[in-house]
RNA sequence: CCAAGCGGCUGGAUGACCGCUGGCCCGCGGCAGGCCCGCGGGCUGGAGGAAAGUCCGGGCUCCACGGAAGGGCGGUGCCGGCUAACGGCCGGCGGGGCGGGCAACCGCCCUAGGGAAAGUGCCACAGAGAGCAGACCGCCUGCGCCGCGACGCAGGCAAGGGUGAAAGGGUGCGGUAAGAGCGCACCGCGCGACGGGCAACCGAAGCGGCAGGGUAAACCCCACCGGGAGCAAGGCCGAAUAGGGGCGGCAGCGCCAUCAGGCGCAGGGGUCCUUCCGCCCCGCCGCCCGGGUUGGCCGCAUGAGGCGCGCCGCAAGACGCGCCCCAGAGGAAUGGUCAUCCAGGCGGCCGUCAGGCCGCUGGACAGAACCCGGCUUACAGGCCGCUUGGCGCC
RNA sequence: GGACCCGUAGCUCAGUUGGAUAGAGCGUUGCCCUCCGAAGGCAAAGGUCGUGCGUUCGAGUCGCGCCGGGUCCG
């Protein structure tokens, strides 16, 4: 079928995060806050944070698994080609519906990588 | 039936679609083939009673291995039992509280509970006096004074007042100048022959005129226990390589040898310290630099394991038999979206108390990370048992 | 995974061996001063000592259990 692979390829490493968080772009929409970077190699990269201030370790495991399934269900069909992007937990996140959560995540990943958003990025690949 | 207390159990069910992950099997591809790797498919397993806090106890691993004595530090503290062990659990004892009863006594609940007649410290304020006894008001006798009162002096006393958390037994009678265990009775207290109990302890003839305030969650004493670090322990593979380098300090004696060096003794170090012994290893100590701690695998899930039955025990638990295998992730799986049902809550309607129907709402605390045994803490709702009290019926 | 530290007035902090009035500075409020304000002066209010239980005659202080915040090592 067209569903591509099971499991998105995943950031795993601490540098990993950290360079999307000083050198990509972000949009806030809701209970979820995304950062994209535009990266030089094909395919997509998709990393989860939720952090201890959302909460005791329940509700971060449980925020990262709404994340997850979201970006599954919306990245399935058409992956945003050659991008690191990391999906951030706000408050909330385990309470706004469903398809609120999926309608937030779509919106803010179209005004990153999007075609308006293509030329606001900075130059991608030319980071020193 | 209701309420309270105590104890224990449980911690929604079924299904659909789309997903994640461990194991087994099959197919395709990589490969000459097996192993292995990638992709796809099928079957099957997939959070907890607390997985939490990290407060204790162990297993396991490393610190080269082992033994003895002393010290330091830390912990525990009525008795007996259970346990691999524990600060845990069970059963008793002592103490305290509540309830019933005239009482003896009975029931329930709580309990960090060794030693204060080894020593040291502390006991503020108040008060005359606070740990050793003490005299403010006061009581009594004598003298000044023939008598009485007041006052003064000398002496006796500690009953009463007053202070305090606590004032060197309490009440009553006798006794006395006034008093005092000074004497007596009862109560309390100390010692205690003897008896019961494994023990804590219980009972107790008799003796004693009453000594020994409190505080050890103050120091301390006594008894018992404890080596340290932790699965990022530790090991293997790959990669890289060097049982690495620099500076400073200390390296003694003897023998052999041309040198390099070797051997023996001494000395130092080796996971709290000191001393001693066996054995093994190493030049040693301090500071600095470099490498490495970024990958994969093992450890890593058969265990003080669950469930059932029998049997012993008041119980905690022990034993025997049978059956079962029951999570293994790694930015970290066990999820997302719904439907119906079952509890529960709210509102409305019907109805003879019972109850029935409809709609809405709605599922606690919380997520394994090496594994066990406990403790503590969080928790919607439901179920069971015991005790006590109230009401109703027989 | 492990080792610790700190919670006292609105804020920043004192408070020794337990002892009875829990203080200081800034801030707040009121009054004075000034034409008005600032500064200054005078005065006042403000505290479950994070929380619960216990030891003691007596607890901010001692013991235990929790809650919250923070630090360090790997």
């Amino acid at each position: 079928m067209a569903g591509g692979p099971a499991r998105l390829p995943r950031l795993t490493r601490r540098a990993e995060f950290v360079a999307v968080a000083r050198e990509g772009v972000k949009a806030a929409r809701g209970p979820v806050l995304v950062q994209a970077l535009r990266r030089a190699g094909p395919g997509l990269r998709v990393g989860f944070t939720a952090t201890r201030k959302l909460g005791k370790a329940v509700v971060r495991n449980r925020a990262k698994r709404r994340l997850r399934e979201a970006a599954r269900l919306e990245f399935g069909a058409a992956p945003p080609d050659g991008w690191d992007v990391v999906l951030i937990a706000r408050p909330g996140v385990n309470e706004v519906p469903f398809a609120e959560l999926r309608a937030a995540l779509r919106g803010a990943l179209a005004r990153l990588t999007g075609p308006a958003a293509a030329t606001a990025s900075a130059a991608p690949t030319g980071q020193p």
